[in-house]
RNA sequence: GGUGCGUUAGCAAAGCGGUUAUGCCCCGGAUUGCAAAUCCGGUCAGCCCAGUUCGACUCUGGGACGCACCUCCA
């Protein structure tokens, strides 16, 4: 049975969707406005790993995540490049898409842009207005009124006190506490006609927290299973979604709120302001994709990952590992859930998706597979759960960097395959050291010489 | 200042009140023409101080250090 970490309890719980048999997830997705970093890489192949294994554990899976199309620095953004809102949103669009299908992340069931939900936005900011949640102030912005929601900072566990104890709240005169947030901005001269939109208060555009609250109601219902993100979402952006949706909608928002941990680089966390951000496609660059998925997977999705190329170069040599247990294994594999690994791999996931866990017993069971042969296909079955492993072995020792051509590299094999067999070894050798020196390693075997970059 | 999380062997990273985590690296052996891969074995842990317990890396309390959130951030 599945256990969840839930935030707002700050525990694992028992797993208990709403309906019987289906979940619905909603996971805070990018604003477009650049291309993603690893940060965003964690996100997408986290949630995808948990979206995997509902499917897995038999649950009919309604996964949602949004792409934010409309802010702040995407305007300037797209202001400082002279070209329009939706040609910049669309080319960071095509852009993500590239990288998480590279990184082996399925395409989530909806993924809704802020854009095209203005009036659902409209609409629950009426709803709110009408519950006396929300008000228009001198600046014509029309806000959320904190002090009027009982419950704020439920998730965080942070009382309005505490959160003005910090200073780092901006006072602006036209809000009635410090801490309301703006549902809906009003229009500012100077700003393209591409972000206005008309409504009861006057021209303007949603404020950033409006569009998960409307898009996740219009496409999960006004309450459903699991709301994920970054753990920097954390506050205030889930604390706003459950005043605006519980609010407006006078329900329960959500039961599950799960929350990723950081990338960091030298123990600080990877962010755009800090300006220490690897790019997915930079990463990709030096390393195979199934890599960086695995370097994630490798560890629990609430601890810390640090980010550096030695770690990259130990994923790649773990990887290898399961891989080379793998080198005779092909096809499709399906797991037979009965066999004791499947069972402690199975145990694992469901205690609130340890892959560690699960990565261990893969490892184990590539023991098993070089000891015998019987377990490959349970191995190469159970790495596609997580969405590893289902390349051709082969393929992927031999992927590399590029260098040598195949055709070079055969042609040099058989010929110290001759070699070899005129008892020439210092022949052999030379041409093995040859090899090693381009990044090629030869191995000898019953079967005959195979090779794979190093 | 407030709040939360973390500190495990050379590196990375889990579970667990008593029994080998796992991967990479390193050492020895097997195997090999030599290698590589693989197998077998080994070295190397639990920030500090108290307490609970027959027994604590695992529970409790205190301390130190680190990170994060309190402003946009995945």
């Amino acid at each position: 049975m599945l256990k969840i970490h839930n935030t707002l309890k700050r525990e694992k719980q028992e797993f208990k969707p709403i309906k019987p048999g289906q979940v619905s997830m909603y996971v805070c997705g990018m604003t477009v406005y650049d291309y993603c970093h690893l940060g965003h890489a964690r996100v997408m192949v986290v949630f995808d790993m948990v979206y995997r294994w509902l499917k897995v554990s038999g649950y009919e899976v309604t996964y949602v995540r949004n792409i934010t199309d409309i802010d702040d620095k995407i305007i300037r953004r797209a202001g400082e490049n002279g070209e329009s809102i939706h040609s910049l949103t669309q080319r960071f669009i095509d852009a993500m898409h590239e990288d998480a299908d590279r990184l082996g992340v399925q395409r989530p069931d909806h993924e809704p842009r802020a854009t095209q939900f203005v009036p659902e936005m409209l609409n629950m900011i009426e709803r709110l207005e009408e519950n006396g949640l929300a008000y228009q102030a001198a600046d014509m912005d029309v806000n959320f009124a904190v002090r009027k929601f009982p419950d704020y900072g439920r998730l965080s566990g942070k009382s309005l006190e505490d959160l003005r104890a910090g200073e780092r709240v901006e006072v602006d005169a036209n809000k009635h506490d410090p801490l309301d947030f703006v549902l809906w901005k009003h229009a500012r001269s100077g700003e393209p006609e591409e972000v206005q939109w008309d409504s009861k208060w006057g021209k303007g555009r949603p404020g950033w927290h409006i569009e998960c609250s409307a898009m996740s109601s219009r496409l999960l219902g006004e309450h459903f299973d699991i709301h994920g993100g970054g753990a920097d979402l954390q506050f205030p952006h889930h604390e706003n979604e459950i005043a605006q949706s519980e609010g407006a909608n006078r329900c329960r928002f959500v039961n599950y709120w799960m929350h990723n941990g950081f990338v960091r680089v030298d123990n600080e966390k990877m962010s755009k302001s800090l300006g220490n951000f690897f790019t997915i496609r930079e990463v990709l660059g030096k390393y195979d994709p199934e890599v960086v998925r695995f370097f994630i997977l490798r560890a629990h999705y609430r601890s810390p990952l640090n980010y550096s190329d030695a770690h990259l170069d130990d994923a790649k040599d773990a990887l290898s590992r399961l891989y080379t247990a793998l080198k005779n294994c092909s096809g499709h594999c399906e797991v037979d859930w009965n066999e004791p690994f499947a069972l402690r791999f199975k145990a694992a996931m469901d205690d609130d998706f340890n892959t560690p866990e699960a990565v261990a017993v893969l490892f184990e069971l590539a023991n098993e597979v070089n000891k015998g042969q019987a377990a490959a296909a349970q191995l190469k079955a159970l790495g596609g759960v997580l969405g590893l492993l289902e390349r051709d072995a082969v393929a992927f020792l031999q992927g590399g960097n590029g260098g040598a051509g195949d055709d070079a590299i055969s042609a040099r094999i058989q010929a110290r395959n001759e070699a070899k067999k005129a008892k020439n070894y210092a022949e052999a050798d030379r041409i093995r050291k040859e090899l090693l020196d381009e990044g090629i390693v030869l191995e000898d075997s019953a079967q005959g010489t195979t090779w794979r970059r190093a």
